[in-house]
DNA sequence: ATCGCTTGATAAAAGCTTTTAGCAAAAAAT
DNA sequence: ATTTTTTGCTAAAAGCTTTTATCAAGCGAT
């Protein structure tokens, strides 16, 4: 009854099965053409009971979607990169669309290579991402014959954009606090040239008011650190709440703050950025922070992806994905 | 001279503007058949100069080989996956084969869906990757038509697996501790039911000896203080060395130490496991721990791979490559 | 002059699907 | 009873490449 059990079934098996001919079976699969209800309820069933599952290469060469897109990344770390890239599958799964994953570690040469693989692959468009807003990919994508979408990296201004807010979300923290009634807020942050580090601090120095007070420093713990015993040691008086760049800098500060015999929230209340779990929730007391949503920020630019590749309009430009507040213990909440 | 610049070049436009068949293009540009040096030379510079590149599925349609791969983790967050994925791509990419991403989130319906798409995309195999080495993946992988590797996870005794040493690198961590003389060393490590944890506690025993003595609890930072805080409260004599089953637990146990009063390495060494760099470099003092290799272990289940998919044999069951260790000041180094 | 061999090239098939154009029969309209 | 429309199905083309089988021409040997 069975033939050769480790060929995959064609739609030819279908048919002869079904006793139609090639171009009914497909009518009947897809739906489209003049079929008989009958008939097609047949040629589905049958093609069910033989496993009948169409060669996605196939369909692809000839209605030219490949049902397939490339994702390029400079992270080999993973902490910014795969929160995304599962957004932004879990956008396309449902469509049949599947993401190559390229890891360039920021080499032009591996980033080439792999943009050719993508594209003798025919995928549908490509979504660049990096680890830093401000990092302009290591192989050119701006004569790409597909679309290209630019996710927690800043592209042209034609292409679609997925940022954070990052101010939304420094205002979301610097409010947090003034509302608890902390009114003397000072600013740890990593370094000025990141994009991200500026607008967090612009977006503090607008609601800080007259004591703003911005450090700028390393994304390191170790800056934490550093920063504190630099704000002791001035003399100056104490600041009541410190917002920290990173979940690591508000590691260092807290752990610093400690050291110096001063305890959180009591003393100093501290909200941090990333909402980086390993981090932000074992930190002494856990850490309030601002979560940049990159799930959900991947599946944003995993739906604009899917109604370029239709033909859909897609607004160019940068569009900033609002951050939520994480809150634990590090600003007083029960 | 150019017509429509959008269509990409196909090998028909090659061999016109050669003025050649298109079995000669493909016979010159491939190398095979019988072709006039001179003929295949002007064949390729043709082609190189309108810029054909061959349509990577109508090759795979007639070849059968699609030259991408699915990988499936049930990691969404990317600290163990995005690592190995990046050493599986650096692995493939020089041969032109792609790595399609799959985050299931260990959802089985989310799995099914990716392995449905990925085996309609005709992949060439599967490499199923997890956070832990006991995981059953969340969809059958054991009777697909295609090849499965397994990295990071134990898979059936058919399938070729990689996984690190642990043992191998439990005895590195706890052999240097002895030989800068450390006797009494205790293993403070995460839960039991870790395969991991297991292995790596088993290897402990076997060279720590008569005062062996494992302590499992949680892989998190707060059991490290935990196990501490018991410690010193028990009474007993306090060991002379800590090794510890993950970098986050010995992160807990270094600070926990200190609020006791107990100086790092002097009083009690330590060494993690995992050299997760963000954790390790900025304890204090840095952390001497194992790094399990995690992109060389992808780069050799890549490699696996590729010799699986040309036929070539490859060693079924468990293949457990070193780890290694990285010496930083927390058991004393200079 | 005929035969056999080598060389260089080509037509056509195969891989699997979707879609266009068209055909025959049944149904409806004149 | 004839013409038109609708219905259900099919042959064939198209998408792009690789490979097999074939062919024509050139050349040395008989």
């Amino acid at each position: 009854m069975s033939e050769e059990p480790g060929r995959r079934r064609t739609i030819r098996d279908v048919a002869k099965a079904a006793g139609v001919s090639i171009a009914t079976a497909s009518n009947a699969l897809n739906g489209m053409g003049r079929t008989n209800a009958e008939t097609r309820e047949r040629v589905r069933r049958i093609a069910d009971e033989i496993g009948f599952r169409p060669n996605a290469l196939a369909r692809s060469l000839l209605t030219r979607r490949s049902h397939s897109i490339g994702i390029i990344t400079n992270d080999t770390y993973g902490r910014l990169t795969l929160p995304m890239s599962a957004g932004v599958s879990e956008a396309l799964v449902d469509h049949g669309v599947s993401a190559f994953l390229c890891a360039t570690n920021n080499d032009p040469r591996l980033a080439q290579l792999h943009l050719e693989a993508l594209l003798d692959k025919q995928v549908d468009g490509i979504i660049f991402t990096a680890t830093r807003l401000d990092l302009t990919p290591p192989v050119d994508l701006t004569r790409l014959p597909i679309p290209v979408v630019y996710a927690f990296a800043i592209g042209p201004e034609t292409a679609p954009t997925f940022i954070p807010d990052d101010a939304q979300g420094a205002r979301l923290a610097v409010r947090h606090l003034q509302e608890r009634g902390y009114r003397r807020i000072l600013h740890i942050t990593g370094q000025e040239d990141y994009l991200a580090a500026r607008l967090r601090a612009e977006a503090y120095r607008d609601l800080a008011g007259e004591q703003a007070e911005v450090m700028f420093g390393a994304w390191s713990e170790e800056w934490g650190h550093e920063a504190v015993r630099r704000l002791i040691s001035s003399g100056r008086p104490r600041p009541e709440a410190i917002f920290c760049g990173s979940d690591e800098i508000a590691r260092g500060v807290i752990d610093s703050l400690r050291d110096h015999g001063l305890k959180v929230p009591e003393d100093v209340a501290v909200v941090g950025f990333d909402n980086w779990q390993v981090v932000a929730a074992q930190t002494r007391p856990p850490l309030t922070t601002v979560d940049m949503e990159l799930k959900e920020l991947g599946r944003r630019a995993g739906l604009a992806m899917l109604d370029l590749t239709r033909g859909l309009p897609v607004a160019p430009g940068i569009t900033r994905l609002p951050c939520s507040l994480v809150t634990r213990r590090s600003c007083g909440l029960a």
